[in-house]
DNA sequence: CACTTGACCTGTCCGC
DNA sequence: TGCGGACAGGTCAAGT
């Protein structure tokens, strides 16, 4: 019997590679589940014939992975840090389509999980890298975009990636507070808000849904300027940034059934979108027909009675 | 420097 | 049924 280690992005089964696509909360259950799965386990052997993705020579894997145990699984924006007892760690970041699959454990969970059938296929053709551990399972790294990466590098040489150099405080970190949020918003005063909110250098893991989402939750344009935005509605925008994020997060953890099958599918945090990819349908709000328009170069949703361009 | 756009990939969907 | 183009839950390099 097989787990995911990110059930919730599993939608249909014919929507395989194309829901998967994570921002902070996903990620977030993604670290969650293989915290879970893989904490102790010993690694065996890696196999993997993808430079792009995953450069590590042959020998590093070989000297620092092939043997490790793994002693933390950890997250820091959208990147997964699973660390080794080698005192090197696997840097992961799955873009767009990344997908981190665990199988295995069979006395843990039981049989007949929802998940079986699609985990039963993997490895397959998305396959980058699979992780085979000395207990019998494996974690697969798939990629259909191929737009992900995996590293493998010292521990402590971890925080000094450019991107951690760079990418902003965590959004719901107890240290990040309103006043922060404002201010770090405030760098980008010419830019469309939904540009800034997108910006991993602002706020750390916020994508292309929760943008939409928040922006919808404090009634603000995605195009207007930071400029025009008032201290006031900027705080409101963090609380509903935050509140969506924590939901997201709680909905990520209901992997169980009864979730599964309240929805007729696997799991899928849309289901409690109010504007993301709900175009043509009403405003939970309003009621007034959702648009689709692009912005900051992305598919963007909002109301237009909620959400007026100033 | 601030800010926006294109490129990276593969697959799917939609209109002709 | 086939084909072209748009688009996709991200990020960085190159452009204006």
């Amino acid at each position: 019997m097989y787990l995911l280690a990110h059930v919730p992005y599993q939608a249909a089964d014919n929507c395989y590679n194309s829901c998967t696509m994570p921002e902070l909360p996903e990620v977030e259950t993604v670290r969650i589940g293989l915290h879970q799965f893989l904490l102790g386990k010993q690694v065996k052997a890696v196999s993997f014939d993808w430079p792009k993705g995953f450069p590590n020579a042959a020998s590093d894997v070989q000297g620092f992975l092939a043997g490790a145990r793994i002693l933390d699984v950890r997250r820091r924006a959208k990147v997964l840090l699973i660390d080794l007892d080698t005192a090197y760690s696997l840097v992961i970041h799955l873009k767009m389509t990344g997908q981190l699959v665990y199988k295995g454990d069979h006395e843990r969970f039981g049989a007949g999980h929802p998940n079986d059938s699609l985990v039963g296929t993997l490895p397959d053709k998305s396959t980058r890298v699979t992780f085979d551990f000395t207990d019998g399972s494996q974690l697969f790294f798939n990629d259909q975009r191929k737009f992900g990466w995996v590293r493998l590098m010292p521990t402590v040489e971890v925080e000094h990636l450019d991107f951690f150099q760079r990418v902003g405080p965590e959004p719901l970190a107890d240290t990040f507070t309103p006043k922060d949020f404002v201010t770090r918003i405030r760098r980008r005063p010419k830019s469309g808000i939904k540009a800034v909110l997108l910006d991993q250098t602002i706020v750390a893991g916020v994508g292309n849904i929760y943008s939409d989402e928040s922006l919808w939750g404090a009634k603000i344009h995605p195009e207007t300027k930071v400029a025009d935005i008032a201290d006031s509605q900027l705080e409101v925008l963090f609380k509903a940034l935050q509140d969506i994020l924590r939901l997201s997060i709680e909905k990520g953890g209901s992997t169980d059934r009864n979730y599964v099958n309240a929805e007729g599918k696997r799991g899928s945090y849309l289901t409690f979108a109010h504007v993301f990819r709900r175009e043509g349908k009403p405003c939970p709000r309003c009621g007034t027909t959702i648009l689709k328009i692009r912005a900051a170069g992305r598919g963007t949703h909002l109301c237009p009675n909620c959400q007026i361009k100033v």
